[in-house]
DNA sequence: CACACCTATTCAATTCGTTGACTGAGGAGA
DNA sequence: TCTCCTCAGTCAACGAATTGAATAGGTGTG
């Protein structure tokens, strides 16, 4: 009952169909709430029946036709309502922190490359974001934006993935290279 | 299928009962790897059935008896296999930044609220962190400790702890700024 | 021309996570 | 003495998440 706060909050950039909302998760939303396609067509399903979306079938010439979703009233109130109430606390599970934890009796040379794995995803979202930080701005400089925009919400937290990327990408440079000095040592 | 490795993880730095293990969970591990205790013990008793952990009563005087679980070598062999294996990716959910997201069309004041929350949480982490170095280093640095030690695989994402809740400090303060500074144009 | 990947969803099965309540003892402080 | 806190768990019920597979046309690459 925790996604669908999420979907709404997606839905405030513009109507979208459950493929879009899957991008949208895959990209921009994945900073703080992952979700499956399964998950987010499901839940759509409940909220389509609940009346806090609604779906106008968009026929396609070659391609499927799709279910473009708009957040209706009753959606916008019930967002505004879970913004009033104290969030629950935040909910990580990280394998790759699990096997860094348990690295002195594990493969230190797969962990290692998992490391570098994550590095490289990280920095591919890095990179993203930075993109689509620059589009938002789109020349302006952050007072302007954050002066003139109609929402600030999709700015902050693009900050915060930001800076959480590339905080994520110096703790992985720093295990690496402590990890490769204490596997030099062997 | 995924919490018996935190669980195992933990335990490397010596046996513990159930309730040890919540504590672990609440405290350091909460870094990476968010669980309750009805999953714990779930799991625990799970685990136990497979011969990756070992249980012995242990009588107390005037506490009620507890189960005290040490991992087997099947246990450290599971263990460092899900080391070889690629980890999942990351797994977040905040409900804090879904509703920074849609703070332009919520209740900016709890969100404020919220986030101010949310920072003396992150800052008594943070100082609790801070202490768990310290008593780990007990006055040595950390080029020392890292060559010396036995296991820094707990010294790494203890770093990784300090560094994201740095990082969220940081970034809540800028929220709030630029939260007050709209609220006053308003 | 084949083959893989993209769009756009749906279904079923199973595992996992969350909530709330319950037991029972001892210790600390008002 | 009363109450709250800590220790040390257990149980039931429900809701949410994950996995794997299926469908079916279109588009791009070698």
């Amino acid at each position: 009952m925790a996604l669908r706060n999420a979907v709404m909050a997606a839905l405030l950039e513009g109507p979208a169909s459950g493929y879009d909302l899957t991008k949208i998760f895959d990209s921009s939303v994945a900073n703080f709430w992952m979700a499956t396609p399964q998950q987010i067509y499901r839940e759509l399903e409940r909220m389509e029946g609940e009346d806090l979306i609604e779906a106008t079938v968009v026929r396609q010439e070659r391609r499927p036709d799709k279910r473009v979703f708009t957040l209706t009233g009753r959606g916008r109130g019930e967002l505004r309502a879970f913004t009033s109430r104290p969030p629950r606390p935040i909910a990580i599970r990280d394998e790759l922190m699990v096997q860094v934890q348990s690295v002195d009796v594990g493969d230190a040379d797969a962990v290692r490359t998992a490391v570098t794995e994550r590095t490289a995803w990280s920095s591919a979202r890095l990179g993203h974001y930075l993109r689509l930080r620059a589009h938002l701005l789109d020349g302006r400089t952050e007072e302007e934006h954050l002066s003139r925009a109609e929402r600030i919400g999709p700015y902050l937290t693009l900050l915060r993935g930001i800076a959480l990327e590339e905080e994520n990408l110096r703790w992985y440079e720093r295990v690496l290279d402590i990890l490769e000095r204490r596997g030099a040592l062997r």
